[in-house]
DNA sequence: ACAAATTTAGACACTCTTGTCCAATTCGTC
DNA sequence: GACGAATTGGACAAGAGTGTCTAAATTTGT
């Protein structure tokens, strides 16, 4: 196999295996008991993996929960982004493609494995990691929100939208597009497909009332054209 | 011992005391660093009371921590349907008394002490907790909501507002008015006065932009008129 | 098949926490 | 001031968790 070309850098097959083996259990664990609640024995065994190899992998139980944070923080920006590059710039079916924007992101960013798990971590641990947050607060929201802004804001100079200020937008249109999943995500649970879409679909149709041109015949023969599509 | 009124039943005042004080450092401290991360040793330094005093008054870690959520989630209740209560009913100025509504609300339910407490404690320990915190969501999203909502029907039906559905709307409405304190939530923060004012502005003018009647002109002359009804 | 690296199970010392017990003290009331 | 109830501090056993160490077993690359 490789010959020469890297020997002492890479590490053996095995060893990269059981690192993500004990990223995923040790996020599942911290993530339902809790940085103080979660012991290391029950990510390893989650993990199937002696307590030893965890050691030897991360040194301690805060150097690992650092390294999951910032793992699932990483991932779950690249899913927004990719996400975000979704966004409908010249939309059809406006109030389709918004829901199915809305219901991507929700999906494919929130209401995941490691959406679920960054925002749980956040919330509980938040506080006592400041700096790491903070990290978190730049690279996610802070970029995040702007570049769904941007979107809003394109939407609008195109003539799709009527939109004053597009950040106030675009932090309107995620709260309006979860605004019946909060209970479900307070209590850490996860909406099925249809409470998505249900969500989705209430809060891009509110959206639209509050920011859509308002074009009440030519919305008629715009939607019997779309329905075809 | 006492005679006549009630005897037995009212304990001493300095009793009562230490019990509230210990119902308020447990809730700091449960709050602050988890049901796991807490210890009965930093709750009794917090009280100013010696440990085996809250042995004495609540038998153990787990109780208190339910006597607790019990606590909060009553008084989190009360100030909600207080403030329902404050629901302008016959707005004189729609937006600025939506405002007001949902500047009090923030204020006065979300972001002080108890609904801070309640919500982080259901965020990291509703999983662990099903029975107690399915409790708390009869009692409060189950029973706020539809209150909440039944004013926005009223609303509308009395001609202010245009509402399909009010419960959509009602949650839409908190939804919109928190849509800017997120990310603050998230981490634990309190939103300061500024920021609250803020997003309920914000909220509001965009709810209403969706569900408002338009009347440019008609407003004052229908405001005359609804005033009898 | 061999040698190096990695993993494993188990024992271990150490610390922290819970919950109990008890004697001394303080507090509230008469 | 005296009585009873409540509080206090401290000691205590029991249990759980962290992080280290070891020697044996396994895996990996050559």
């Amino acid at each position: 196999m490789k010959l020469g070309v890297s020997p002492d850098i890479i590490p053996p097959r095995g060893h990269e295996a059981k690192r993500v083996s004990i990223m995923d259990a040790a996020s599942e664990v911290f993530c339902r008991e809790s940085f103080a609640g979660a012991n290391i024995d029950m990510i390893a065994a989650e993990a199937g993996v002696s307590r030893q190899t965890i050691y030897n992998h991360h040194g301690d139980k805060e150097k690992l929960f650092v390294a999951i944070v910032r793992d699932l923080t990483e991932r779950c920006n690249a899913g927004i982004f990719a996400t975000i590059s979704t966004f409908p710039d010249q939309p059809n079916d406006l109030e389709a493609d918004l829901i199915a924007f809305a219901v991507r992101m929700n999906r494919n960013c929130i209401c995941n494995r490691d959406g679920k798990f960054l925002r749980k971590l956040i919330q509980t641990e938040g506080e006592r990691y400041p700096e790491l947050f903070a990290e978190w607060r730049e690279q996610g929201p802070g970029r995040t929100w702007p570049a769904i802004a941007a979107r809003f804001a394109r939407l609008a100079h195109a003539g799709f939208l009527d939109i004053d200020d597009p950040d106030v937008a675009a932090r309107q249109f995620l709260a309006l597009a979860n605004a019946e999943l909060q209970t479900t995500f307070m209590l850490g649970g996860t909406p099925d497909e249809d409470e998505v879409l249900q969500s989705a679909t209430h809060g891009v149709r509110t959206f639209l009332r509050a920011f859509g041109k308002r074009q009440p015949a030519a919305n008629a023969s715009k939607q019997g054209a779309l329905a075809n599509a």
